[in-house]
DNA sequence: CAGTGGTCTAGACCACAGT
DNA sequence: CTGTGGTCTAGACCACTGG
């Protein structure tokens, strides 16, 4: 339960949505309408009409107003920062993992130029392979800050990284810059993987993870195996009125 | 030039950070002395600074302040509804397009599961090869609703059919749902692009495309040989104070 | 024309950081 | 404690849409 007007009107309007209490192309009741309803101040209103709109579930037009969105393709949030335990919840697959390595490390210069971190720092590696449905289709590292996090239980990398960070170090996880590459299949990938014959290559997810001040603190890469790997997103439009150059 | 006193602000402090005048680490001024600063509200200074937040820019910090971060992992734009041309051109690359097909068809039942337009509806078909370096490695479809756009010139495919669309036509294009997957390699990828022999799959970018009333507009396919492929993204966490499931 | 969303203000109170 | 960002208000004016 949260105590922000905006944040219970949002997830109020978005149940709507989903539901189908307001199908696609439908218009919301006015801003004017709503804050009469809720008894809120029309910036309020639109403080939680930008939230359905980023989402995707809603679509503003000056003087028209706000027209509902089909939510169908809405329902695969991997898109964000999302954890593999949080995704294979939601997805319902049936998923294990394999821990391969959990140890304190110093950074070489392979590393250092993936972690963008100066050599001989110490990190942990962490290398996980998920299965899915009995097939190790995901090869997972990661490297954290053991200034930050301090050494991490095996039992809890079987389970999830985030849940762990987050419910028992209270971890205020961020932001994350995310790369998504092809890649060629190395021999650790196929010794670890149950690849086929034609799988040359892996799609590999790289991502700088920050905490909430903005400290640097965990790099990972997750390696896919290509019909296992999925992104969708929503994205609107940048009317570039401004310079890209820079 | 624009007329909002928040995107003017937003620009100038994006120029400040892009430029250095801000280092990485740094707090910008409060919101407070910003106010001062350009004589605005202070929501407006606050809306401003969620633009910077967006961009990944900075971080703010409650109690704290807004800290500034590494802008350098942002030079490519590849995440928002981006064009091919406009891609080139920022990237600098040297790039050549081969238009192959630009007719009416008829949507047929294997069109129809992509497009999900009624069978036999009438749209405008596009198939367009992309030349990088000498070398074609994309293959883009595209399928346009002849109603919004009438027929469009070849001339104009060779460029960029965004540009045309909002340039000429004056279209507002604003969202899309993506997607993006890796498929196998088709005998007509294989005919038009140059493969190579270790080339199984190619990263396939889907898009459904609207307008800014909403209407359906545009699916696009684009076909990208591997290792010509680059996802980059800056994403915020969810706390997911909220329900997922629906 | 009346109604819609877009921008902006001046003020208020709260929750949180750092000292 | 002071200063920061987070939330919220009541009102104003503008730009746009539709009839």
């Amino acid at each position: 339960m949260t105590t922000n007007k905006y944040y219970d009107i949002y997830l109020q309007l978005k149940r709507k949505i989903m539901q189908g209490s307001y199908k696609e192309g439908d218009l919301l009741p006015s801003e004017n309408a709503l804050s009469k309803e809720y008894t809120v101040s029309r910036e309020t209103i639109r403080k939680s009409l930008d939230y359905l709109s980023q989402d995707g579930l809603i679509q503003k037009k000056q003087g028209l107003g706000s027209i509902v969105l089909n939510p169908t393709l809405f329902s695969f949030p991997i898109s964000g920062l999302t954890s593999f335990k949080e995704l294979s919840d939601t997805q319902g697959m049936q998923a294990e993992t394999i821990l391969l390595k959990n140890e304190r490390i110093k950074v070489d210069d392979v590393l250092h130029k993936k972690l963008n971190l100066p050599i001989g720092t110490e990190v942990i590696a962490i290398e996980r392979v998920r299965k899915i449905d009995d097939q190790r289709v995901i090869f997972d590292y990661d490297y954290v800050n053991p200034d930050i996090t301090g050494d991490i239980p095996d039992a809890r990398l079987e389970q999830s990284l985030y849940d762990y960070l987050e419910t028992e170090l209270k971890l205020p996880i961020s932001f994350a810059n995310k790369e998504i590459l092809v890649e060629s299949v190395s021999d650790k990938d196929r010794e670890h993987l149950d690849l086929r014959d034609e799988d040359n290559h892996l799609v590999v997810i790289s991502s700088h993870v920050y905490l909430e001040d903005a400290r640097y603190f965990q790099y990972s890469e997750s390696r896919h195996r290509v019909d296992r790997f999925r992104f969708v997103d929503f994205s609107r439009r940048q009317h570039s009125l401004e310079e890209h150059r820079f």
